[in-house]
DNA sequence: CACAGATTGTACTGTCAAGTACATTCTGGT
DNA sequence: ACCAGAATGTACTTGACAGTACAATCTGTG
């Protein structure tokens, strides 16, 4: 017990100035991590890009794994924040058809798709546990949003009284990251189409049968 | 034009020892890239897991990239066996319940979970586009086998007519590799069970209705 | 201002991994 | 048995990267 904060390791910047360089660092960290990898960003890279010597990385960081965990807070914080406003306020059918149309925008736009949490989940779950830890608490997060939106919906009677909004945010969630990892390969936002469109059925497979306020989509069929 | 076979690079081996050598070198890289990831495998790893010399590694492979690539097509061709014999036969609900079984029971029995053909899929998708093309030919062959089995239960009319085979399956592919992936970051089959179940209750919704020989799995319902 | 502590710059070390060179042993066909 | 080419072993070079040491500079506060 030295008495000190709880923090682990990495000093946390005292000055705004020290704030705005740790930032620096982590911006560019999040942003190269996402193209290259962990494994495939170095140090020196990082520094380079925010412009700061070697040094303020073990400065503000303990040591690469520890800016690895930084970054990962960051990108969660930036993916949940890419979907807003509609991630919390999913309360409403046609809130869902304007997030997924955000999500499949965002995927479009992005030079390489994929999902930065996805991808550093898939990289560090099995080499560093905190990571696999905190990538978890990304995903919790998420997949809260989710299940909060159609919770609200079946109190609003837009979903069936026995629906089972967990696993149904679970479903829609694991139908995202496959949908994003697929148009990664692919190079092409149409699985990422098709999967979500999928898990939105399912859905609406639970919508409360005598309002039904919205035919919404029509069944998948043949072209 | 040197007369040679057309294979790019790596000596393809000649005499029987040399195929063995060979088939140990990709079955040892692909367990440790499995395990460790691409850029967490050393070439004096996979020797050493081999039991063969370095010099080795660059007789049959140019660069360690035409060894990442051979074992993307063992790791391919691995998934896919593993999902025998019912992955080429699913032409009715009860092989589709059968397979199900069995891609949670290799979730489950493997030490840490995931599919080797999505993580080598993240990793790769961005760093080589050979690789990438590889990847992404080993998933069109699982989401082939999945539309040849929903065509199949549409012929026997177990499918409505006009059911879009082709997205199902690519439904059911990203579900898949969601599902793997989330089970993978939770250490725990619960994601991949409740993915698979809702591309399963997507594609059910596609049944034929008056025959429905099969009531199913029941819609999902609180516990 | 003075100064303690925060912040930043420069230079260095040790390790590890990819790739290369070349010598040696083995194998299959004649 | 012989021998050309395949297969294998040993030793080396090169480069990159994580992490360290220490000196210099800045910044807020009494």
């Amino acid at each position: 017990m030295t008495g000190s904060s709880p923090v682990p390791r990495d000093s946390s910047p005292v000055t705004s100035k020290g704030r705005a360089t740790r930032a620096r660092i982590v911006d560019a960290a999040a942003r190269l991590v996402y193209e290259r990898g962990v494994a495939g960003t170095s140090l020196d890279d990082v520094g380079l890009a925010a412009g700061v010597g070697r040094s303020q990385l073990y400065h503000y960081f303990a040591d690469k794994g520890e800016l690895t965990r930084a970054v990962i807070s960051h990108a969660t914080d930036e993916v949940l924040d890419a979907q807003e406003p509609y991630l919390h306020h999913l309360d409403s059918w046609e809130a869902w058809e304007s997030w997924r149309e955000i999500v499949v925008d965002l995927q479009r736009r992005r030079h390489h798709g994929g999902c930065p949490l996805g991808s550093l989940a898939s990289e560090l779950a099995d080499v560093d546990e905190r990571a696999r830890e905190l990538v978890a608490g990304g995903f919790d997060r998420w997949e809260a949003a989710f299940r909060e939106g159609l919770d609200a919906m079946r109190t609003k009677g837009l979903l069936r009284a026995d629906a089972d909004t967990h696993g149904l945010a679970l479903t829609l969630l694991a139908a995202l990251q496959g949908g994003l990892l697929l148009s990664r390969t692919r190079r092409d936002a149409a699985p990422l189409e098709v999967a979500l469109d999928g898990a939105l059925a399912t859905i609406r497979a639970a919508a409360a049968e005598p309002t039904s306020p919205r035919p919404a989509r029509p069944p998948r069929r043949n072209p």
